[in-house]
DNA sequence: GGGACGATTGAA
DNA sequence: TCAATCGTCCCA
């Protein structure tokens, strides 16, 4: 299986169309070990700017997310619940701030469970998915038929942006028949 | 300084 | 249905 590092120009494109590509496309996280889990993205939510006011950037810029008025490619990280890890990439450029919300992987579906998983926190915060040695995204050539959804706990954000089908999901058979077909490893490493 | 709340999860 | 658990943000 050849596989292809995810550069910057995959990531600073318009969040609508880099959140459905991502599905099928495989998480890379290194340790420092010299363990390594490679797993396929199943779940992804789309944060579409200022306007979309479930999206963290519609508050206006703080501490907290100026990650996402910087450049696509970078990981922002923050805490939820005070317990879990919300692991996102930024896409677009700075003007417009943009992040997808990575809420799936295969065997371990849920955006706090995966971070425990992969053992990410706030160390990852502005990380660059390009250039860095822990943490990054490879394109192996799979293509995974995908479904749409409103997306998941946002009702605070009104009827409107709460409705809008920006999520995006991998059905759990599909995911087995790839997985199946290439003979794809449940964990890499 | 105080208080409300959250892009969740697991147990009752 | 509900508690866990705490950083962030807003208001005073």
């Amino acid at each position: 299986m050849n596989a292809v590092r995810l550069t910057e120009n995959f990531f600073t494109r318009d969040v609508l169309t880099v959140a459905p590509e991502l599905i099928g496309k495989v998480l890379v996280r290194q340790f420092p070990d010299g363990k390594a889990i490679k797993t396929i993205i199943t779940e992804v939510e789309a944060y579409k700017g200022i306007d979309d006011l479930a999206c963290h950037a519609s508050k206006g810029k703080t501490p907290r997310n100026e990650v996402m008025f910087m450049n696509g490619g970078l990981i922002y990280v923050y805490l939820i619940y005070g317990m879990y890890w919300m692991l996102n990439f930024v896409t677009a450029t700075p003007e417009n701030p943009q992040a997808v919300l990575i809420r799936g992987i295969h065997d371990c579906s849920g955006p706090g469970r995966l971070t425990r998983k992969l053992e990410i926190d706030k160390s990852f915060y502005g990380e660059n998915l390009c250039l860095s040695d822990r943490i990054w995204v490879e394109d192996f050539g799979l293509s995974l038929s995908y479904s749409k959804s409103a997306r998941i706990g946002v009702d605070y954000a009104g009827p409107f942006w709460a409705k809008v089908p920006w999520r995006f999901f991998a059905e759990e058979t599909v995911v087995e028949k790839i997985v199946n077909s290439v003979n794809f490893p449940t964990m890499l490493g």
